[in-house]
DNA sequence: ACCGCCGGGTGCC
DNA sequence: ACCGCCGGGTGCC
C-alpha cells in the first residue's frame, strides 16, 4: 500500500538526510515506533524565534495520523520522496504521518531546513473537519545570526514571516546568563516539590513469593504491589481514554488511532534505607509472566538437568499455589513452561512472530532481569540476594563482570538475574554488534542509582537506552539532581511516549517549564507522579511511620576557645572584617567573592585547629606578575575547594565539578563556565555571571593535577591539641567508659583535620578507620566492612570526610555521630547522619555538633536556618534577591 | 473537494 | 469548433 510505503521511505532514507537538530527523522519523531531515544541531544537552548507563518497541510486522507485543535506537529524533511525531493512530511506526536506541507512552501522550507538555518515547528490551530487539507501554524527557530537570512529568503519565495511578538524571552542581551541562573534556581526548587506528595499509598499491599526468605515490611509490600501493578496492568496508560474510534490523552490532548503503549515499570525513588534492593528482589521472584512467581529451582540437587526443569517447575508451582483453582491453570501454561526450558529454536520462532505483529505482544520466553549498578554497590546486590532469597531456592544470579565473563547470549538469557555495571555495559556497547547484553530480550532491566545516567550524551546513557526489555525500572534515592533536563533521560529510558523523543520533550515540557509556564510544571508533575513511588524515612502509612527507627537526638556542644586560640581568632577576624567592610563599602563583595570565602574559610579553620591554617599563603601585595596571579588564584581555589568545603557553582547551582577559577576569582564547573563563555562570546565579550567582569576561556585556572595532597605524615612529636579536639576526646573517652561496644563517626569537612585527629586517637589507644573522598572504591569497601564488623577488635571510630562516599553508605554500626564543624548546607549534614540513622540501626542515635562559642560557626548555624526558610519560599525569588541574600549572609557572618 | 484542474464530448435556440 | 460550455473523473508529496 502506498501509505506504508511513504512511511517506510522515512524509515529507510531519513538517516541520510540532515535536520536542524542533526538527527535522523525517524529518531527525532519516532516514526513507526522506531527506538527514538538513541540520538544526540539537540541543543534547544539559545534558539530565538524568527517568526510565524501560516501554511497548509495537504494529503490528509492518505494517512492515519490524527491531530486535535491546538496540537503540535512535527515537520520532517523527506529528501528521498520520489514525487518531490523538497517534500516536508507532517507527523503527529506519535510519529504517525498526518500529511505533507504544500509543495511551494515545502520547497522554501526544505532549503532552510537542509542548511540548518532554522528548525521549524508546527501547531495545528484549528482541528479540522476537512478531510483533505488543514492549516498549520509554523514557527521558525534558530540562531540569531541566521534570522535575517531566513526571513529574507522566505519572503523572496512569497512567504513573509510574521515577526510580531517574536522578541522573546530567549533574548540575547547581557542578561541571558543571569536569567539562566534565576530560572535554574527556581526550577531546582520546584523540583524539590516535584517528588513531594508521591508517598500517598498507591495500591494495597502484596505478599512476596515464598522464595523471598525475608519478611517484607508493610511499606515494602506496598511497593511490591505497586511495582507488580505497573508491570502487569494491561489497560490504558494513565490519562488515556477511549473516545469513539480514537484514544485520547487528557493530559496532553493528543490522540491516536492505535492503542497507546503502557510503560511497564517506573521509578522507585524511596529514600535510601527503605529497602529498594529487597523490594526489587521480591519483585523479581514474585512477578514473572502473567502475574505468577518466578519458577525457580529447588536447592536439593546440585546440577539439575534441563529435562527435569519442567518437572521441577510444576512441583514448585504446586508448592506456590495452594488453591485448586489456580492449579487448574497449569495446563494452559504448557507452552509457557516449555519456553522456560528455553530451547533456542523455539525462542527464535517466537521472536520472529512477535516482531511482525503491529501491536507488540509480550514474549513469554523472556526470563532474565538485568541489573545495572555502579561498581560500588555490586557486592551489596550479591549480598542482598544471598541474604533475602530463601535458602531452599536456587536462584541463578550471574555477575557479568571481569575479563572472564561469560558472553554467551544463550547462557545469559537462561539466568534469572544478570548483574553488571554501567562501565561494563558501556564498554560492551562500544562494539555494539558484539555486545551480548544488547542482543538479549530482557524480561526486565533495573537501573540502580539510575540518576547517574542523567547526561543523555554520555556513552553509558546511550548504551542503556539501546537495551531491549519488556519492563524497565529506575531505582534512585535522588531522582532529580538539579534540572528538568535530568528527567528526560529517565523518561526516555522508560520509553514514556511521546516524551522519549527529544522534540516533544523539549516542546511540551522543557521549554514551557524553562520559560516559567505554570502549566508546564504542572504537566511535568503529573507525569512524574504517575510513574514514581517515593517515600521518605519520615513518611507515614495509615498514620504510622513507615519504618521504625530508633530515636535520634541532636545536641550542640559549645566549645570555648583557649585564650591563645581566642587571640589568634580575633586577630584574623578583625583583619578579615576590615577587608570585607571595604568590599561592602565599594559594593564589590561579589567581585571579590573568592577572597571573602577565603577569609571565612580561615576563620572556620581557626575554630577547629590552628594547624589547618599552616598552608595559607601570606598576604600578597597588589600588582602581581601573571605567574604570581596564577599562583594566587590556585591558592584561592585551594582554599575554597581543597579542604572539602561545599562550594556551589553559580551556573548549575550544584557542587562544583571540575572546578576552575576565573581571573575575577569566582569558581565554577569548567563545563558550566565554558558554556557561558561560548554563548556570550557570539555577541561581544563574555562576562562573569557573578560580577560581570570580562572572562576568557584561556584565563580559566584549574587546580594543578600534580598537587595530590602531599601527605605530610603528621609528626606526632610536634603534635598539639586544640579546644575542639579536646572536646571531642572528652566525649570519646567518656563513651568508651560507659559502653565499649559503642561505635562513633567523627565527621569533618576538612580532611586535614581528620589527619590531625588521628594523633589523639592513637595516643588514647582507640582503634579507628578513615574514609575520605580520595580513597579507591576497593579501599572504601574494605574500610566499611571493617567498621561494620561486630568483632571485638573491630574499629570503634570512623573518621569520615563530610562529602565522602555520597549516597548509599551503610554505617549502621555507629550510633554516635560527632560533627566537628558546621557545613553551609544543612542537607549535607543530614545525609551524613542518615548513614547511621537508617534501617538496621539498633541503638539510639546521638548526634553531637561542636560549635565554637562566639565565632563564625555560630553565625553559620544561624544562616543555615535562614537558608532553609529561603528555599521554601524561593519560587519567585529573583537573581538580585539571591545576590543580596548572599551579601547579607556574609555581613551576618562577619557581624557587620 | 459544496473546490480547481484536466480532458473528452459537444455545439443555434 | 484553432473557441466556450457542460459535466464526469479526479485529487499530496
Amino acid at each position: 500500500m502506498q501509505t506504508s510505503c511513504y512511511v517506510c521511505n522515512v524509515k529507510k532514507y531519513a538517516p541520510a538526510s540532515t535536520f536542524p537538530t542533526d538527527q535522523p527523522a525517524s529518531q527525532r519523531l519516532g516514526v513507526h515506533g522506531l527506538c527514538p531515544a538513541v540520538s544526540p541531544e539537540p541543543e534547544a537552548d539559545g534558539s530565538v524565534l524568527f517568526g510565524h507563518l501560516r501554511g497548509t497541510v495537504v494529503g490528509l486522507r492518505y494517512y492515519t495520523g490524527v491531530v486535535n485543535r491546538g496540537e503540535m506537529v512535527g515537520l520532517v524533511r523527506q529528501p528521498q520522496n520520489q514525487h518531490d525531493r523538497n517534500a516536508v512530511m507532517v507527523a503527529n506526536i506519535y510519529g504517525n504521518q498526518v500529511g505533507h506541507i504544500k509543495r511551494e512552501l515545502a520547497a522554501a522550507m526544505a532549503y532552510v531546513m537542509d542548511n540548518n538555518l532554522a528548525k521549524v515547528e508546527g501547531v495545528v490551530p484549528s482541528g479540522t473537519n476537512n478531510s483533505f487539507t488543514m492549516p498549520v501554524m509554523l514557527s521558525f527557530w534558530g540562531k540569531e545570526e541566521h534570522k535575517a537570512t531566513v526571513n529574507e529568503f522566505m519572503a523572496r519565495r512569497g512567504f513573509k514571516l510574521n515577526t510580531s511578538g517574536s522578541g522573546g524571552a530567549t533574548g540575547t542581551d547581557g542578561m541571558t546568563i543571569d536569567l539562566h541562573i534565576v530560572l535554574s534556581f527556581q526550577l531546582r526548587n520546584s523540583f524539590d516539590n516535584l517528588f513531594e506528595g508521591l508517598m500517598e499509598s498507591k495500591d494495597g499491599e502484596k505478599e512476596a513469593a515464598k522464595a523471598v526468605g525475608t519478611p517484607l515490611l508493610p511499606h515494602q509490600k506496598q511497593a511490591l504491589s505497586w511495582m507488580c501493578a505497573r508491570e502487569n496492568k494491561s489497560g490504558l496508560p494513565p490519562f488515556w481514554e477511549k473516545r469513539g474510534e480514537l484514544y485520547y490523552n487528557s493530559l496532553t490532548c493528543f490522540s491516536a488511532k492505535e492503542i497507546p503503549e503502557r510503560v511497564r515499570g517506573g521509578i522507585l525513588a524511596d529514600d535510601m534505607g527503605l529497602g529498594k534492593t529487597l523490594t526489587t528482589i521480591a519483585l523479581i521472584l514474585t512477578n514473572f509472566h502473567q502475574g505468577k512467581p518466578l519458577p525457580v529451582e529447588k536447592c536439593v540437587s546440585v546440577a539439575v538437568c534441563y529435562f527435569f526443569q519442567h518437572l521441577i517447575f510444576f512441583t514448585l508451582c504446586l508448592n506456590n499455589y495452594s488453591s485448586c483453582e489456580e492449579a487448574s491453570v497449569f495446563l494452559e501454561d504448557l507452552d509457557f513452561a516449555a519456553a522456560l526450558g528455553g530451547s533456542a529454536t523455539d525462542t527464535g520462532v517466537k521472536k520472529k512472530k512477535t516482531a511482525k505483529k503491529a501491536t507488540p505482544t509480550i514474549d513469554l520466553s523472556a526470563r532474565t532481569t538485568l541489573i545495572i549498578a555502579p561498581l560500588s554497590v555490586l557486592s551489596n546486590w550479591l549480598d542482598q540476594f544471598e541474604q533475602h532469597v530463601h535458602p531452599d531456592v536456587k536462584l541463578n544470579v550471574y555477575l557479568y563482570y571481569g575479563s572472564a565473563r561469560n558472553r554467551s547470549k544463550k547462557f545469559l538469557s537462561s539466568q534469572d538475574v544478570v548483574i553488571t555495571t554501567y562501565n561494563v555495559l558501556s564498554a560492551d556497547f562500544s562494539c555494539k554488534s558484539k555486545s551480548p547484553l544488547h542482543g538479549i530480550d530482557w524480561l526486565r532491566i533495573v537501573l540502580d542509582e539510575g540518576h547517574i545516567i542523567r547526561n543523555p550524551n554520555a556513552q553509558t546513557s546511550k548504551a542503556v537506552l539501546d537495551l531491549k526489555a519488556q519492563r524497565r525500572w529506575i531505582l534512585s534515592g535522588t531522582p532529580i539532581q538539579n534540572s528538568v533536563k535530568d528527567l528526560w533521560m529517565l523518561l526516555a529510558f522508560l520509553r514514556l511516549k511521546p516524551f522519549d523523543v527529544r522534540e516533544w520533550w523539549n516542546r511540551v515540557i522543557q521549554r514551557p517549564v524553562t520559560l516559567g509556564d505554570r502549566a508546564g510544571v504542572q504537566n511535568l508533575q503529573t507525569l512524574v507522579k504517575c510513574i514514581t513511588l517515593r517515600r521518605t524515612k519520615t513518611s507515614e502509612v495509615n498514620g504510622r511511620p513507615l519504618v521504625f527507627l530508633p530515636e535520634k537526638t541532636v545536641c550542640v556542644e559549645q566549645v570555648e576557645l583557649s585564650r591563645t586560640e581566642r587571640e589568634e581568632y580575633e586577630l584574623a577576624r578583625n583583619e578579615g572584617r576590615n577587608t570585607i567592610r571595604r568590599y561592602v563599602a565599594e559594593g564589590t563583595v561579589l567581585r571579590n567573592y573568592a577572597d571573602v570565602l577565603a577569609i571565612l574559610m580561615r576563620l572556620r579553620q581557626h575554630c577547629c585547629h590552628p594547624d589547618l591554617l599552616a598552608k595559607t599563603l601570606s598576604e600578597l601585595g597588589a600588582g602581581a606578575t601573571p605567574a604570581e596571579l596564577r599562583e594566587r588564584l590556585i591558592e584561592k581555589l585551594r582554599l575554597v575547594l581543597a579542604s572539602g568545603s561545599d562550594e556551589e557553582c553559580s551556573v548549575c547551582l550544584d557542587s562544583v565539578q571540575l572546578p576552575v577559577i576565573t581571573h575575577c576569582a569566582h569558581v565554577y564547573c569548567r563545563p558550566c563556565i565554558a558554556q557561558v563563555i561560548s554563548t556570550e562570546q557570539v555577541h561581544d565579550t563574555a562576562r562573569c555571571p557573578l560580577c560581570r567582569s570580562e572572562i576568557k576561556t584561556s584565563e580559566l585556572v584549574e587546580f594543578p593535577q600534580e598537587e595530590v595532597e602531599e601527605e605530610n605524615t603528621p609528626n606526632s612529636e610536634k603534635w598539639r591539641t586544640s579546644s575542639k579536639v579536646q572536646a571531642l576526646m572528652g566525649n570519646l573517652l567518656r563513651l568508651r567508659c560507659e559502653d565499649s561496644s559503642i561505635k562513633c563517626l567523627v565527621v569533618s569537612q576538612f580532611t586535614r583535620f581528620l589527619t590531625i585527629l588521628e594523633n589523639p586517637l592513637r595516643e588514647h589507644g582507640f582503634t579507628f578507620v578513615r574514609l575520605d573522598g580520595t580513597m579507591s572504591q576497593k579501599k572504601r569497601t574494605r574500610v566499611i566492612q571493617e567498621f561494620q564488623s561486630t568483632a571485638a577488635d573491630s574499629p570503634a571510630i570512623m573518621l569520615l570526610s563530610l562529602k565522602a562516599g555520597g549516597v548509599g553508605l551503610n554505617l549502621t554500626a555507629a550510633s554516635h555521630v560527632f560533627l566537628m564543624d558546621p557545613a553551609w548546607n544543612p542537607a549535607t549534614e543530614e545525609q551524613c547522619i542518615d548513614r547511621c540513622h537508617r534501617l538496621g540501626q539498633k541503638r539510639k542515635v546521638v548526634v553531637t555538633k561542636f560549635i565554637v562559642k562566639d565565632s563564625v560557626e555560630e553565625k553559620m548555624v544561624e544562616i543555615q536556618r535562614g537558608k532553609q526558610d529561603l528555599v521554601e519560599k524561593a519560587f519567585g525569588s529573583t537573581n538580585s534577591d539571591r545576590k543580596t541574600s548572599r551579601i547579607d549572609d556574609i555581613k551576618a557572618l562577619m557581624e557587620l
